[in-house]
DNA sequence: TTAAGTGCAAATAGTTTGCCAGAGT
DNA sequence: ACTCTGGCAAACTATTTGCACTTAA
């Protein structure tokens, strides 16, 4: 009886703010902070609001348009959605893109027995030590 | 000139405290929160605060008896240090321990020549997606 | 027209920290 | 004794949310 074939979804509107967010996050290879990316935002647009990034990174990301990345203190997010996996420095925190080389296999039935029921959907491999400038410093 | 060959790491003071928290948690296999480590261990030590619950948790972290899984939210804790995964629910929240079957190999040498430098010290994988309940809940 | 989205500010909540008393070695 | 630790409460900080106003469709 509904005219639209989506479940419920609430109609999405296009809006500057988001546009400019995923631009100017997409632009970035450094994997920002929220605060760092509203620093970018706001100099082309003065009166964004954090909440309204934060607002549009969590659309985003549910969307499957942005990476969330857990670091502990804080997230980081990241445009690139393709298979990759970051390389997190325990010093100074800034996180890389990392190939591990060993790809991304695709988990298949959990071996043991009681894993049974699970759904997979994603996975994803987090590496950590030191970056080259910490590791220098550090000895 | 100095009597001890440790570096400069000060004098660790053995504390019931630290002792029940790492047996409470030791006895868990659900990975929990720092409040529902620290409401068991409230029933053993009436008068601990969430401030040395936290303040042992890094300590025992940092000394490699513990691990830290952060979930976005919150952090969670696991006392089983071995080499092995966890898949969180991304509806419930909950962790399990997972074996990937893949193993965690140890990443040599970077095989991209602009990630020379990095020193790698750990890895591990995260998996996500539905856990048997919530699945049936979900559909 | 109308409801999704925004700006703003206040509220949340997990975690950290300063301070002084207490306990391990 | 000498200091590392703990208890307590206040402070911090990343993130979320309520509300009235905008604006895309």
């Amino acid at each position: 009886m509904s005219t639209d074939n989506q479940q419920k979804s609430a109609a999405q509107r296009r809006t500057i703010q988001r546009e400019v967010i995923l631009e100017e996050l997409s632009k970035l290879k450094t994997h920002p902070r929220s605060d760092e990316l509203y620093a970018l935002v706001r100099q082309r647009l003065p009166r964004v609001s954090l909440g309204t990034v934060y607002r549009n990174l969590a659309k985003l990301h549910r969307e499957g348009q942005a990476l969330e990345i857990y670091c502990g203190d804080f997230v980081r997010y990241d445009a690139d959605v393709s298979a990759h996996d970051h390389f997190i420095c325990r010093a100074c925190r800034r996180v890389w893109d990392f190939d591990s080389g060993h790809g991304h296999p695709t988990v298949g039935e959990p071996r043991s027995g009681d894993l049974a029921g699970f759904v997979m959907e994603t996975q994803y491999t987090m590496f950590s030590g030191l970056c080259p400038g910490c590791s220098e410093r550090e000895g």
